[in-house]
DNA sequence: CGCTAGGTTCTCATTTTTGTGAACTCGATT
DNA sequence: AATCGAGTTCACAAAAATGAGAACCTAGCG
């Protein structure tokens, strides 16, 4: 049972990469990075709770495909309704909130 | 410019109704909740921004009636990208959590 | 080695979300 | 009263997410 799952780590070094200079970027990166802290999550909770994909699957009624899919850092499909059935699954529930954009540099 | 718009309040009202006594209901509850409120945070966002539909519209690339059906309280269709895209012609960012069960009787 | 469990990838049909325009309401303005 | 601006509702086509099964990889085990 080892496959890719670097699920965590190297976000320093992904930063560091993309917005160290270039600013135009960061919109996308925003993006990426929301996108692999999703699957990060789901893969956390799910291992928390001591299941396999098959069985997370099962609870919220999909295959194991399916979850692999969510737990793949660079899945960009991620929706709330999916979302909302693995909190419940997991006895959690979801919650969204706007923030003010992170401002790296204070300028 | 009077419309429906009882956008927050009416929620003590609305939990009180379903909550108190029956528990079989309270992932739906939770699900409603979570819908009406996302629309309202989008009218509030919204709001503060001092745009119309229209204009938060052109911003995202969609039309007034997209905009419009997102503050449908009602509305059980919400996405990530779609809440990803607002936020960022709002100068915001989305933030998920998954947060323990809001137990509402301690037992 | 052959088997199995857990995970990953791919493809494709189905379902859900999104985009859009038209028609409509209501209040304010002229 | 006629017009306008803002919002709402509806229906339908287009796009995106989901469900699912098959094939595959790889560690660990008998």
């Amino acid at each position: 049972m080892a496959q890719k799952q670097f699920h965590s780590k190297a976000g320093q070094f992904l930063y560091n990469r993309y917005i160290a200079g270039d600013s135009r970027r960061e919109a996308q990166y925003e993006e990426e990075v929301i996108n692999a802290e999703i699957a990060r999550k789901i893969y956390q909770l799910r291992m928390k709770a001591g299941l396999t994909q098959q069985e997370l699957a099962e609870r919220i009624g999909t295959s194991k495909s399916a979850i692999c899919r969510l737990e793949d850092a660079d899945y960009e499909g991620h929706s709330l309704s999916m979302l909302k059935r693995i909190a419940a699954a997991l006895d959690k529930r979801v919650e969204i909130r706007f923030m003010p954009t992170k401002r790296l540099r204070t300028a």
